[in-house]
DNA sequence: GTTAGGG
DNA sequence: CCCTAAC
């Protein structure tokens, strides 16, 4: 019996924002590189067993929130352009249950943190990929040259600045850049001194770590950048090497690290005298990748800091592991003035998070999670220079720097919750190598990255296209809507499956005054909905499908219309469909990754809402299926489901004071329309019941002799086409 | 697959 | 917007 193989369907989830991965420990379970460590056991005390489960979390966002930094350092430091390729790769669920069959070995190796004051020393283990694991697969598909390896690193993070003591011990899986070559190559294996590593790459436990709650060092050293706090000589940091050189090796040695393990800080021993980075000790690194982040490099070179931290944090998010670069490339500490000292306190990202959000000024300083939004507001410029890692939707707090010297300046203070993450599909065979999943990932990736990111700015649900257009003039500066003020990154060019020309650092660049087209999106970008509901100044982008159906894009006419209005407050529609653009295949059968993601939250313009009322004026309220072919049959992001939330929330806004209402104020008008639908299809219903005689009652209130006429206020023609059947 | 309702 | 019971 011929066994076909299968094909292993990757998913690598994107759109969701990254606050609600975290704060909903979405990463769990390995999605998104998370693993959680197992809570110590503490048989008799609940106490402690809830204390050191909080704890675990706790780390498991500075971990997380590490990695993020990390990454956006790479990319805005790498200006020598020797940095090696790093890239960040999916996997499936199945090839991860393989992972941990194939016998383990574990190298030691260190990575000098890219962020000042902090080292990261972490182990890698190195897998042998059971790539085959499936007995139904023909031995034959399996290539001759050897098994594919699968590097994990397993980061134990110190602070040193913090006196060295254990940040974190996360279960993330960080990869080496050159993990595939050198892998088939089998050097890494020999490198360096192995030790056998038994426990799972998921199993960590923390012994009960010190007072992390001490205040961080205060910035001492009068030479440091105002920003930076200084490093505090502590015995740990003092052993540590200082960066000055610019690479420095650290190992740390946990001889005891077993299941009930601790990893303390004093364990951690100075081996800088002898690299011992596995790869590099063999100089067989082939950074066959590199050529695809090039563009990446390129691409932090040339454009603002907020793209590139924008741009990593997505796709750090979106990815199961992430490719470090070698440390002996180059050392990314030259920049001080931007390095951050991880705050030592182990409380909650959540609650640091408030801290911050209540002193955004002071507490930034040394904040981890410290929003680097340099928002400098300049006469005719609206530009952002956000520096967050953590990336977008924004919140902001409209606070007025009492420096500035012109009056009619006024700061406004954003905190960047996160972008949405676009989305991105690979399809490859089962049979297929896992070095070959990362390239292809990597491919894919790489194509979009190489294609550039822009950034978008979203207000209300609605994109904020005019870039010329200050702050003020949106309303950006105060008010509750900035509450409701995002971001997303969206891809600029996507040239999937080319090769990486380039050095025209011209096409990556985001978030500039002058925004690059979203010129040429790939030929293979589904086919996206279009919401007719929105209308929007931008009729390319928001066409309806049933009219419009085949432009798939043009966002280039659309975008030099932009520059035209700079006149009127370019409040566009939400395409909303940049996350679909990204899809590199068509998905054939996504088994949804734990939790699948989350939907994007897309609020109800005033124009769908007016649809909808019109449509369950007519229909009633038990029939959503009709009301959602009926009135948004194109809206292929709107289920009836959707229509039926939305209603609930609709009646129930109209029920209550319109000082309650948040979000786009809803016309009175639609909300008088509202109550009385429902007043009267409840009315209706409840008829039924008593006695089921009327199938067909008529409706209205005043028997209107056309029932479809009773609820069509004034404007009754609807903006939304009446879906023809 | 739809509806209804709680979360 | 998600999840699910109930149909």
């Amino acid at each position: 019996m011929r066994v076909a193989p299968q094909v292993a369907v990757l998913e690598i989830l994107g759109g969701m924002n990254l606050w609600d991965m975290v704060s909903q420990k979405r990463l769990d379970n390995g999605f998104g590189g998370y693993r959680l460590p197992p809570i110590p056991h503490f048989p008799k005390s609940a106490k402690r067993k809830r204390s050191a489960r909080k704890r675990r979390d706790d780390e498991q966002l500075c971990a997380f929130d590490l990695l993020v930094e990390v990454a956006g350092k790479l990319s805005s430091e790498s200006e020598n352009s020797t940095l090696p390729p790093f890239c960040i790769i999916g996997r499936s669920k199945e090839v991860a249950k393989q992972d941990l069959l194939g016998n383990k070995e574990e190298l030691k190796t260190e990575i000098p943190d890219l962020l000042s004051n902090t080292v990261l020393a972490p182990e890698i283990v190195v897998k042998k990929q059971v790539a085959y694991a499936s007995n139904k697969l023909p031995q034959a598909s399996k290539p001759e040259h050897s098994e594919p390896l699968c590097l994990r690193l397993k980061s134990k993070i110190y602070d040193t600045a913090a006196g060295g003591s254990v940040v974190s011990n996360s279960g993330i899986g960080i990869g080496c850049s050159a993990s595939t070559d050198i892998c088939r190559s089998g050097s890494i294996r020999k490198s360096s001194e192995n030790r056998l590593e038994l426990e799972a790459m998921d199993i960590y436990s923390l012994e009960d770590p010190m007072d992390l709650d001490v205040k961080p060092p205060a910035p001492a050293s009068s030479d440091s950048s105002a920003e930076v706090p200084v490093s505090r000589d502590n015995p740990c940091s003092s052993s540590m090497p200082k960066h000055e050189s610019g690479i420095e090796h650290i190992v740390h040695r946990d001889d005891d690290d077993n299941s009930s393990g601790c990893t303390h800080p004093n364990t951690i021993t100075n081996k800088a005298s002898r690299p011992t980075n596995c790869i590099g000790d063999h100089g067989e690194r082939n950074f066959s990748a590199s050529k695809y982040w090039k563009a990446a490099i390129n691409l932090s070179k040339s454009t603002n800091s907020a793209s590139d931290y924008a741009i990593f944090m997505a796709w750090l998010t979106s990815f199961d592991y992430m490719l470090l670069p070698d440390i002996q490339r180059k050392p990314f500490l030259h920049d001080k003035k931007t390095c951050y000292t991880r705050q030592r306190t182990q409380r909650s990202y959540f609650k640091r998070r408030k801290l911050f959000e209540r002193c955004p000024v002071s507490a930034s300083n040394r904040g981890f999670f410290r929003m680097k939004v340099s928002n400098t507001f300049k006469k005719d410029s609206n530009k952002l220079e956000a520096h967050d890692p953590r990336g977008t939707a924004i919140r902001a707090n409209g606070v007025t720097s009492p420096k500035a010297e012109q009056s009619s300046y006024k700061s406004v203070k954003f905190s960047i919750k996160s972008f949405k993450i676009p989305e991105l599909y690979i399809e490859i065979p089962e049979t297929a190598t896992v070095g070959s999943l990362k390239r292809a990932v990597m491919e894919a990736v790489t194509a979009i990255l190489q294609g550039g990111l822009h950034v978008g700015v979203i207000l209300q649900g609605k994109k904020v296209r005019d870039d010329n257009k200050t702050l003020c003039q949106f309303g950006i500066s105060n008010g509750d809507a900035l509450d409701s003020l995002g971001f997303t990154l969206e891809p600029t060019t996507t040239q999937m499956a080319q090769q990486l020309t380039s050095s025209d650092n011209s096409r990556f660049l985001c978030l500039d005054d002058a925004v690059q087209p979203l010129a040429r999106i790939p030929p293979i970008s589904l086919p996206i909905d279009r919401d007719p509901s929105d209308a929007s100044p931008q009729p390319a982008l928001t066409s309806c499908p049933k009219s419009d159906h085949d432009s798939v894009h043009s966002p280039t006419n659309t975008l030099s219309l932009d520059k035209t209005t700079e006149n009127k407050l370019a409040l566009v529609a939400l395409p909303a469909m940049d996350v679909e653009a990204l899809a590199v295949v068509p998905l054939r059968n996504p088994k949804r990754l734990e939790h699948a993601q989350r939907r994007i939250r897309r609020p109800f313009s005033v124009t769908e809402v007016e649809a909808l009322v019109e449509a369950v004026e007519k229909l009633g309220t038990g029939r959503w299926r009709d009301v959602k072919l009926r009135a948004f049959d194109t809206a292929k992001h709107r289920t009836y489901v959707d229509l039926k939330d939305k209603w609930k929330t609709l009646v129930h806004t109209a029920n209550i004071s319109p000082q309650q209402r948040r979000g786009e104020p809803v016309p009175q008008e639609l909300l008088d329309r509202v109550l009385s639908a429902q007043a009267y299809w409840s009315q209706q219903q409840a008829k039924l019941r008593i006695k089921e005689e009327p199938p067909l009652p008529l409706p209205p209130v005043l028997c209107s002799s056309d029932p479809n006429q009773q609820f069509s206020s004034s404007s009754s023609s609807s903006l939304l086409e009446p879906v023809g059947t």
